[in-house]
DNA sequence: CTGTTAGCGCCTTCAA
DNA sequence: TTGAAGGCGCTAACAG
């Protein structure tokens, strides 16, 4: 079975009747500057659209600069929520700039990354975003500051790339707003704090949340330091209320933490947004999984994918841009009410 | 800051004093048939080392066959975990044949879809991995028929197209094997029956999960019908629990039916791994966040992933191939343990 | 054994 | 307004 072959621009031209030239100027727009007669227009449109002719990319790229293509490069592994979600950002944003997005993965073997890089710029891309899962400090390879570059939930210090992050201090005042919209009866505290160098989420999460609590007259009680991880979380948590204390607010730095959280309210009695308010952060599908479903700040992977490639290839400004992308909350059940925001809720709190 | 621009082929012949020709020849392995000396050889591939030369893949696509490319495209959406680690699979898979993955998503857009394909073939890549997150039965595009293609997490009946799939049937057996590894006191009900249209799953599973059982002389005692969620498979649960029932063991067709049924279990004072043996499907995350935790039939995304690309690069035998890969278990404590087995670890074979 | 030459598909200066 | 011609970087007949 012989398949056609695919038409060339020249096949077109034939068709149409004018010299492949023409038909070149007039499938790229400059038949006005060029002041092309109307009817070879026509012409070269119609026979493109009959033999259904699409331009070579490579052979483009030969002669232009570009290859409406680009290259996401990240570290991944663990990450599937924010892998997926941020891919899917890219390249739908990367589809509406008529662009197709090449994709690497070095499990943070910098020699890998490196060999992905060269393989992406080999095949001339028209930009990188440079990505990672965890929002951290980095160090980017050499070669990338000499290119069209964008870091995706990453900074690196020592260079000027544009970098586009969430907000995550913003957030923190979001999620300490979205615990005292409810009314917390008692003090509060924050599950996870870990010093973990490169990390920059936790950190600015607290900040936000101990300025969101002050502006609202609230001192932020105390921190319960853990890994972010449920295990780690419920024996934490476990333990404080083991001594007794009880809280009236938990913000977990993450939705895992916040699973642990509950088990450990329930094996104590406590019944989340009831007795105790709970928030946490990621907006993960585990957030609505749980009963009561858990309110958490959301990490929009999505979006910062989205606005990654569409600074690496509108980046009209240029300079040294930081593009703080805002967190929006995910509201579940899981804190306590207020008598007037009480009555109206269809939902009822779970039996626990 | 003028930077050096990239390498040439012709660059390399200058710098080691012999014709393009002649360092194509050497560069692509040809030196042996073409009887090149050992001299111009070291020449050439010194100059090509010094001046990190590095092959230019769109214009070596002008005149071969090949891109060192290929496409993968998805319907991806809410899929997290799938499409991140078959993404992973994929690239590294691609990597080590020397290859980079285009990356595109539809949300189950068939006009998206075919778009992007067409983009991908645009490019010239070598191969399409035409993958879904829900095995599924599906009808692919028309040009993918005329193309290198291979089906990856569904089936399509009309067409020869090789297709990679996880061994869902025998996934089925290894979940009864885990449940009868313990000794489940009480009937057997798998959570999580649904009649779905277009998807495979279900149906394989239960089908392993009954021979496995029969095999074993157990019996089947039941099926719990309800979507794949959390809330649902609690609702559902909960009400058989509510009529009485006191199951020994149950199979549930996915990680977050199993976190509805935790919850289930719980409410009605019924403890995972001790009055109830537990076991699902997926392997996600989620399952090893659970406590105890959920002892869970791995779907091997990573592994769908490559074994898809090998298939697609490396296909020597070619023809209508499928591909089915095992699904691991990943043991948790869901499951009642024996006498014999509680205290030395070793798996035996249930007695029935 | 090595160099000359032509052409992959496209764009663009130059001339008509 | 249009066409002829050359070249992007690389490979492969076809001479020598």
């Amino acid at each position: 079975m012989k398949v056609s072959r695919k038409p060339r621009l020249s096949d077109v031209a034939r068709r149409a009747g004018v010299s492949t030239t023409t038909a070149s100027y007039i499938l790229n727009g400059r038949s006005v500057q060029m002041r092309i007669s109307q009817d070879a227009q026509d012409r070269v449109r119609r026979a493109a659209a009959e033999l259904n002719y699409r331009p070579n990319p490579n052979a483009r790229n030969l002669r232009n600069a570009t290859t409406r293509t680009v290259g996401v490069i990240s570290d991944l592994v663990a990450g599937g929520q924010f892998a997926s979600e941020m891919l899917t950002g890219a390249s739908a944003a990367a589809r509406s700039l008529d662009h197709l997005i090449l994709v690497g993965e070095h499990q943070g073997d910098r020699h890998l990354e490196s060999l992905l890089i060269e393989e992406m710029l080999d095949r001339r891309v028209d930009g990188i975003v440079y990505a990672r899962v965890a929002t951290s400090e980095v160090a980017v390879p050499e070669v990338l500051r000499q290119h069209n570059a964008v870091l995706l939930n990453c900074v690196d210090r020592t260079t000027s790339l544009p970098a586009v992050l969430p907000d995550e201090y913003e957030g923190g005042r979001t999620a300490a707003a979205a615990l005292l919209a409810g009314a917390p009866d008692g003090e509060v505290y924050v599950v996870g704090e870990m010093p973990t160098p490169g990390s920059l989420a936790g950190g600015l999460r607290i900040d936000g949340i101990r300025d969101g609590l002050r502006a609202a007259g609230v001192r932020l009680a105390g921190l319960v330091p853990c890994p972010w991880s449920t295990p780690d979380a419920y024996e934490a948590v476990d333990a404080v209320l083991g001594q007794g204390t009880r809280p009236g607010g938990l913000v977990c730095l993450n939705d895992r933490i916040g699973l642990g959280v509950y088990k450990a309210l329930a094996d104590h009695g406590l019944r989340v947004g009831e007795d105790v308010s709970v928030v946490s952060f990621d907006g993960s599908d585990l957030a609505g999984w749980l009963r009561p479903r858990l309110t958490s700040v959301v990490l929009p992977h999505e979006t910062l994918g989205a606005r990654a490639i569409e600074l690496l290839l509108d980046g009209a400004g240029r300079g040294p841009a930081v593009v703080r992308v805002p967190m929006p909350v995910a509201a579940g059940e899981s804190v306590r009410r207020t008598a007037e925001t009480r009555d109206d809720g269809a939902r009822r709190p779970s039996l626990g």
